[in-house]
DNA sequence: CAGTGAGCGAGCTTCCGCTTGACTT
C-alpha cells in the first residue's frame, strides 16, 4: 500500500480490563487491532472524603483513581491512532460501568470518536470476533445499578465507620460486607463456646466367616437405637452379647452413582484450596493469578489457566469439545454421551468462564517441571477438576448386612466400585476412603464373633469459621464478590476484629465489641439478608429501570436519622478495651494499661497525654543466662513484615524465635515454651531452647472440648 | 529451610468492587 511512512494506518482499539487477557485477544485479532487494557476501574469516589451529595439527589464525585492517570493518558494516546474503539470490558455491572467512564473519558478529548461497547463471555477466537460484529451501546440500567450500588456502599462505610471513630476507637471501619461477615464470625465464636460435647459409645463387634474378618455396629437394641454413655454402660453390652450367636438377618444391595463436581467457580477453588493443602484464599490467589498471567514453558509464556475471579461454572463450547476429545483419547469409555451441563449459581452473573485449565492436554505431569510446587499443587487440582467434571459417574455397589443377636441388630457395610468413571482422572483429588470388605454372606449364616468393645465418641459442635467456611457462607448468601473474598478476611484481621489461628478465625474482644454495638445500632444493616433486599432492588434498576436516585433515597433517608441519634445518644465506651496491669509507670508512678495500636498491642501509661510514656509488651522473659530482658514482638524493618519475637535488651542480647512465646517455664531447662502446630501434632507447645527437647502436646480431652 | 530488630494513643481514620504491581504512603 503506497502510504507515507509517517502516518500510520488507523486501527481498531479494543480496550479491555486485564492486562493478560489484553495479550490473548491481540493474538486472536492481529493487525489491525490494538488492544490495551484499563486494569479495573479508572474512576471512583475519592477516598478522603464522603463525595456524595446528599442534598442534590445523590450526585457522585468521580475522580481518576490514584496511580491510574498512566493509564489513562496511555489509553487516550491509544485512541488518537484508532478509527473505531471498542470497549470490551466485562460483561457485567462493573464492567459497564468501567466501559461507561472510559466512554465518557475518550468523548472529552474525541467527541466524535466512534464508540462501541461489545461483549464476550469466553476468550475464544470465535466469541471476540462475533462480539466486534454485533457491537452496542453501553447499558445504562446497568451503570446505574452500580453506581446505586456504589453510592449506597459509601454512605453505608462512611456514615457507619466515624459512629466507631467516635464511640469506641479511632480508625475501626464497618461496610455493607465487612460487618456482615464479622458477625458471622461473632455468632459461629459463641456457638462453638456454647457447645458442650456429649460422651457417647458405641459397640463394635470383630465377626469373621472363614478367612475373612469385618466389623459391625450395635444400632438397634430391643427396637430401639441405643443411648450408651458411659464406659460402664458400654461393659454392661458387651457382656451381654459376648459368646452370643450372631445370625444374619438381611443382606441389602444398592447401587450408586457418584457425579463428579463442576468445574471451579473462585470460592470453590478458594474452599478446595483451603481443606487439601490448607493455603489461605489470598495465597491460593496469588499463586492462581502467576498461573493466568502465563508461565515460561521451554521457550514458550503460556496462561496455564482461564480468568481466577468468576461466579460461573459454565465453560466454552472450545474447551468443552477439546475436553471431550482428550478424554476420548485417555480415558477411553469413560466419555458420556452427552455432555455434563452444571447450572449456573442463582447470584452467579456469569460475565467469565468456570475456571479451567486453557489447554486441557497440558496435563499437570507434563508441565510438572516448568512449575513450583505451589503452582503445580494448584493446576493439578484445577485440571483434574475440569477433566473430571465431563467424565462419567463412579457406580459403585454398597452391601449392608444386618446381623441378629439376642435383641440386638449389628450392622455391616461396604461400598465396592464397580466403575471408575472421573475417578480415572484424579491423583490429587483421589478420595482417601477405606473400606473394608465382606464376604458373601445370605440371610440365616452363623457368623463367629471373635471380639467385642466398646468405642468411645463426642458429638460434634459447630466449628469455627476458616477461610474456606466463612467464604462459601457469604457466597451462599450472595455477600461479597469473587475478587473481594479473600480482602474480606484480609481487613477484619487487619483492624484486629478476628484472628486466624491454626486456620481457624476467632473473633477477638474488639471485634465482638463492634459486632454487638452494630446489631444492636442498626439491626437492618446487620441482616444478612440485608444484601439480598438491596440485590434486588438493584435488579430492579437493571431490568425494569427503576430510577435509582429513589432506591438511594429511601434507604438514605431513614438510615441517616438514625446515624445522627446513635451519634448523639449513644453512650461512648471509648477505653473499655483498655486492660489494666501489673505495671506501674516508672516516669509518673501512674499504672500502666494495655491498649491496641496501629501495630498491635501495647503498654501505655495512664497518665495519657500528660505522660507519654508506653513500651512493648513483655511476653516472657528472656532465658538467657545473665540477660534481665523480656522478650516482645516485633517486626522486619519495614511497615509490613512478619511477626518475630526478640528481646528487649537488642542489641545487647540477639536473642530470636519466631514462635509466638507463652510465659510458661520448661520444666526441664527453665527457657520459656512457644507455641506451634502442624497437621500431624495440631496444637502443641515446645521449649525454645534449641538444646531441649521438651514437648507439650495438648491432652485428648482437652482437645475434644476445643474441637468444637 | 532460614529469617532479625522505629513507631502505636489525640492529629483526618472509613466503604465495595474492578484490576495488578510496589520505594511511598
Amino acid at each position: 500500500m503506497a502510504k507515507k511512512a509517517n502516518k500510520a494506518k488507523k486501527i481498531n482499539l479494543l480496550i479491555v480490563e486485564s492486562p493478560a487477557k489484553a495479550k490473548t485477544i491481540q493474538k486472536y485479532l492481529g493487525n489491525g487491532y490494538g488492544v490495551t487494557a484499563s486494569i479495573g476501574h479508572l474512576f471512583d469516589l475519592p477516598r478522603s472524603r464522603l463525595a456524595i451529595d446528599v442534598e442534590n439527589n445523590f450526585k457522585p464525585e468521580y475522580i481518576t483513581i490514584r496511580g491510574k492517570a498512566k493509564i489513562l493518558k496511555e489509553i487516550l494516546k491509544e485512541a488518537k491512532k484508532a478509527e473505531r474503539i471498542f470497549l470490551a470490558s466485562d460483561n457485567d455491572r462493573e464492567g459497564e460501568a468501567i466501559s461507561y467512564h472510559i466512554r465518557n473519558a475518550l468523548l472529552r478529548k474525541f467527541p466524535d470518536m466512534s464508540i462501541m461497547r461489545i461483549v464476550f463471555n469466553e476468550i475464544t477466537p470465535t466469541a471476540i470476533q462475533k462480539a466486534v460484529e454485533s457491537p452496542m451501546e453501553i447499558d445504562i440500567k446497568k451503570v446505574n445499578a452500580q453506581k446505586a450500588r456504589r453510592i449506597l456502599d459509601r454512605l453505608v462505610g462512611y456514615k457507619l465507620s466515624p459512629i466507631l471513630w467516635k464511640k469506641v476507637k479511632n480508625g475501626l471501619s464497618a461496610g455493607r460486607v465487612q460487618s456482615v461477615a464479622l458477625r458471622l464470625i461473632c455468632e459461629r465464636d459463641r456457638e462453638v463456646e456454647a457447645f458442650i460435647p456429649r460422651e457417647y459409645w458405641t459397640i463394635e463387634a470383630q465377626l469373621k466367616k472363614g478367612k475373612k474378618a469385618f466389623t459391625a455396629q450395635l444400632v438397634q437394641y430391643r427396637g430401639e437405637k441405643p443411648e450408651i454413655s458411659n464406659y460402664e454402660d458400654a461393659q454392661k453390652f458387651i457382656a451381654f452379647f459376648k459368646g452370643k450367636d450372631f445370625r444374619v438377618q438381611e443382606v441389602k444391595e444398592k447401587e450408586k452413582l457418584t457425579r463428579p463436581l463442576a468445574p471451579f467457580t473462585t470460592s470453590k477453588l478458594q474452599q478446595a484450596s483451603a481443606t487439601r493443602f490448607g493455603y489461605t484464599s489470598r495465597k491460593t490467589m496469588r499463586i492462581a493469578q502467576t498461573l493466568y498471567e502465563g508461565v515460561n514453558i521451554g521457550f514458550e509464556r503460556v496462561g496455564l489457566i482461564t480468568y481466577i475471579r468468576t461466579d460461573s461454572t459454565r465453560i466454552a463450547q472450545t474447551a468443552l469439545d477439546a475436553v471431550r476429545a482428550f478424554i476420548f483419547k485417555n480415558y477411553p469409555g469413560e466419555l458420556p454421551e452427552k455432555p455434563n451441563i452444571y447450572a449456573p449459581g442463582k447470584k452467579a452473573q456469569d460475565a467469565h468462564e468456570a475456571i479451567r485449565p486453557t489447554y486441557v492436554e497440558k496435563t499437570p505431569d507434563s508441565v510438572k517441571s516448568s512449575l513450583t510446587p505451589e503452582q503445580f499443587k494448584l493446576y493439578s487440582l484445577i485440571w483434574e477438576r475440569f477433566v473430571s467434571s465431563q467424565m462419567s459417574p463412579v457406580k459403585s455397589r454398597i452391601v449392608t448386612i444386618e446381623f441378629l443377636c439376642e435383641q440386638g441388630i449389628f450392622r455391616t457395610s461396604a461400598t465396592r466400585i464397580l466403575e471408575k468413571g472421573f475417578y480415572k482422572a484424579l491423583k490429587l483429588l483421589a478420595p482417601k476412603e477405606k473400606t473394608q470388605t465382606l464376604p458373601s454372606l445370605s440371610k440365616g449364616d452363623i457368623v463367629e464373633c471373635t471380639d467385642l468393645a466398646g468405642e468411645q465418641h463426642f458429638t460434634q459442635g459447630p466449628s469455627y469459621y476458616t477461610d474456606a467456611s466463612i467464604i462459601k457462607a457469604l457466597e451462599e448468601k450472595g455477600i461479597g464478590r469473587p475478587s473481594t473474598y479473600a480482602p474480606i478476611i484480609s481487613v477484619l484481621i487487619d483492624r484486629y476484629y478476628v484472628v486466624r489461628k491454626n486456620k481457624k478465625l476467632k473473633a477477638t474482644v474488639l471485634g465482638k465489641i463492634i459486632n454487638d454495638l452494630l446489631v444492636k445500632t442498626f439491626p437492618e444493616i446487620m441482616d444478612v439478608n440485608f444484601t439480598a433486599s438491596v440485590e434486588q432492588k438493584l435488579d430492579r434498576v437493571e431490568t425494569n429501570d427503576e430510577p435509582w436516585v429513589q432506591m438511594i433515597s429511601e434507604f438514605y433517608m431513614p438510615f441517616h436519622q438514625k446515624v445522627e441519634h446513635v451519634m448523639e445518644h449513644l453512650e461512648s465506651i471509648k477505653g473499655v478495651l483498655d486492660e489494666e496491669t501489673e505495671y506501674t509507670c516508672e516516669k509518673c508512678g501512674k499504672p500502666m494499661v494495655k491498649k491496641l495500636g496501629r501495630y498491635g498491642f501495647f503498654i501505655a501509661c495512664s497518665g495519657f497525654p500528660g505522660c507519654m510514656n508506653s513500651k512493648a509488651v513483655p511476653l516472657a522473659d528472656c532465658p538467657r543466662p545473665g540477660c534481665k530482658g523480656k522478650i516482645i514482638a516485633k517486626r522486619k524493618q519495614g511497615s509490613r513484615g512478619k511477626v518475630f519475637y526478640g528481646c528487649t535488651e537488642y542489641p545487647a542480647c540477639d536473642f530470636v524465635t519466631y514462635f509466638p512465646p507463652t510465659n510458661v517455664k520448661c520444666p526441664h531447662c527453665g527457657y520459656f515454651l512457644v507455641e506451634r502446630s502442624d497437621k500431624k501434632r495440631g496444637d502443641y507447645k515446645v521449649c525454645v531452647n534449641p538444646e531441649c527437647d521438651y514437648m507439650h502436646v495438648q491432652e485428648q480431652e482437652e482437645e475434644a472440648k476445643n474441637a468444637g
